[in-house]
DNA sequence: ATTATCTATAGATCTATAGATAATGC
DNA sequence: ATTATCTATAGATCTATAGATAATGC
């Protein structure tokens, strides 16, 4: 018990160098095949696609929840910088566009966080995305309000919910990369409040033919992934689909 | 080859009492299950909580696909009345407003329908949803337009797009019930031109403890989880949870 | 020398089918 | 008599771990 330096293997990463690269391969693999099969995805075949035995997996991540966890917090720290961009704009208005923007977009651009976050409620319900935004996040709204620019019948949680909605766009397919953002001006225009002007949607609705080949995942060239650092690659994920098919 | 009448055993039902009571305790019970573990769910859990042998599970459904195409279709016939509904709404922006909210309901009220409709657009993309509705909706759309009710930079397949997100709310979790409602009437005041008056949001706003209860599961009283026909019981299904937690 | 990896394996669960047994409907 | 169900089973895949082997860092 001489206190010393950091508590060894806290979950920390490794010290050795392939034990480090390992783990960040485990990782990659696990978001993707969660973005495909969700959080019951399989720990053999993450094992397996990372070039790596089992009990390599298991030794980083004893139980699956721990590698859950994991790609949560790795998830989470993304976000960081959203807070600071918040605290930047101009209006409480501004602040909520930034905030459904960001989050809304990071969610998208990987499909295995709505399962991920979906797991972390039951794992560790504490450790919560809209937790660390809470607060600035109601400071928002009541200003917003005062300001004129938010519909006064709405609130925070419609907030979370909203962008909880717009990021399972996610889910749908590489397809509908960008067009996400069409919605979401849909959305705030309808949580604007009504005497105010109108900005043009952005980007521009999907042909039929394009729509078609967005969601059967035809279109190899609509689907520029976006290529985020230890990111989900839905990969050679099969179909898409939606409820909003043809 | 005496023509005679239809074809036996073309998928239909089977003619057996008991053989029809076990085909329909298999839809049930693949429904729960696919609601709680996707597409991917295990066949072999759905015969045994059905009470029936695996092979009985394979001779009504010889492959994972027949089960999935099988659901998709009971599920698909529960929108035939909403066409007569859109006909009789008195404006074309009413018949939207009708398209939405009971195709979004019908999402809501049932998890399983995202990812089976999902795996459909793999198996057999010509039967659609949309499909059926494609006509009918961009009919709705331009008169919605020249009417002065729908903003001009929006098209059919936004529409189908937006009733998707909203219908993924389901996948939140019972506590949700009648939440997306309110979220469905911002989305709707940010299709709508902006020169009309803003109806009320439905219902009420959860509350933070409400909310917290809601996400966790832990108020079974707000989970009166609708009880449709044949219908989907995500049942005892674990945590729910969602990007917007706390 | 330490730290981490791999191979091998036990036991469970899954898909899919064959063959014996039971229930219905004429 | 026909139709459908159940039990049993083969082979694959999965979770989880023990013990032998290899790679790194001091």
């Amino acid at each position: 018990m001489t206190s010393s330096e950091s508590t060894p293997q806290d979950g920390a990463q490794p010290r050795r160098r392939d034990a480090r690269q390992n783990r960040e391969r485990l990782l990659v693999e696990a978001r993707a095949l969660i973005a495909v099969h969700g959080v019951d995805a399989s720990l053999e075949e993450i094992a397996r696609r990372a070039d790596v035995g089992v009990a390599t997996l298991y030794r980083n991540f004893p139980t699956r929840d721990d590698l859950v966890r994991a790609l949560h917090d790795i998830s989470l720290a993304e976000l960081s910088s959203v807070r600071d961009e918040i605290a930047a704009a101009p209006t409480a208005w501004d602040g909520i566009v930034v905030y459904t923007e960001r989050v809304a977009e990071w969610l998208v651009a990987d499909p295995s966080l709505p399962p991920i976050l979906k797991r972390m409620e039951t794992i560790d319900p504490a450790r919560g995305k809209v937790a660390s935004f809470k607060t600035m996040l109601s400071g928002l709204v009541t200003q917003a309000k005062r300001d004129g620019d938010l519909r006064t019948d709405v609130d925070t949680v419609d907030l979370a919910v909203l962008v909880t909605m717009v990021g399972s766009l996610g889910t749908l397919g590489g397809g509908y990369t960008g067009q996400w953002r069409r919605q979401l001006s849909i959305v705030l225009d309808g949580l604007r409040t009504i005497d105010r002007d109108r900005p043009k949607l952005p980007g521009r609705p999907l042909g039929a033919k394009e729509y078609q080949a967005a969601v059967h995942g035809l279109s190899r060239r609509a689907t520029r992934a976006a290529s985020r650092g230890a990111g989900a690659a839905p990969g050679t994920g099969s179909g898409t689909g939606s409820a909003a098919d043809a």
